[in-house]
DNA sequence: AAAAAATCGGTTATATACAACCTGATTATA
DNA sequence: TATAATCAGGTTGTATATAACCGATTTTTT
């Protein structure tokens, strides 16, 4: 694979990634443990964080297990956030 | 392809796809009306309703977005829901 | 200062989501 | 009774998610 720019997302990856490391970063959670509770790869995880990669639904479970969240808290607001984050 | 079974997916992408299709029958929307504000073929949404196919986030999002609620709307509760589907 | 965790940026093979179509049957509804 | 909508099941090419790794740097915690 080569280093060909940045791929061009939906704005919802990016936010949710944020979410997802703002979310570890409230908690005493560590990126480790919740890869592991998600049944990942911590570098698999990171990517998700940073945005580089989309996820499937049944990874989206995964993680917020992992988290120890509902997806319904995951995502309150997130439409909103996507908006105003387009706008910017 | 060939008619091999079924995919053995999360149970969240069975759920999920009654949801969807709960929603519209509760609804005065058609699906093919949904699957257009969705940008989606009908034929491909109704695989999702179905359970016959595991969606990426922006999908999740498009479709929301056609049905007129937020992600968190539509997974309220998901998980018990999820839990209890096992246990049947 | 040493150890642990997080960061950034990769690679590869394989599985599967996506989009756009199809046929044909059944069930509403105008 | 038309006709629109829903249902159940296909197919195909292409894009991309997944899993499992790598090395090296920086930041945080102990």
């Amino acid at each position: 694979m080569k280093k060909d720019k940045k791929k061009d997302y939906h704005p919802i990856v990016e936010v949710l990634g944020k979410r997802i490391k703002d979310v570890i970063k409230a908690s005493s959670l560590v990126q480790k443990n919740v890869a592991h509770d998600a049944d990942m790869d911590v570098e698999n995880l990171r990517k998700y964080m940073r945005g580089d990669q989309e996820m499937k639904i049944s990874t989206l479970m995964r993680i917020t297990s992992g988290l120890n969240i509902t997806v319904s808290e995951l995502f309150e607001g997130i439409e909103e956030e996507v908006k105003r984050n387009k706008l910017k």
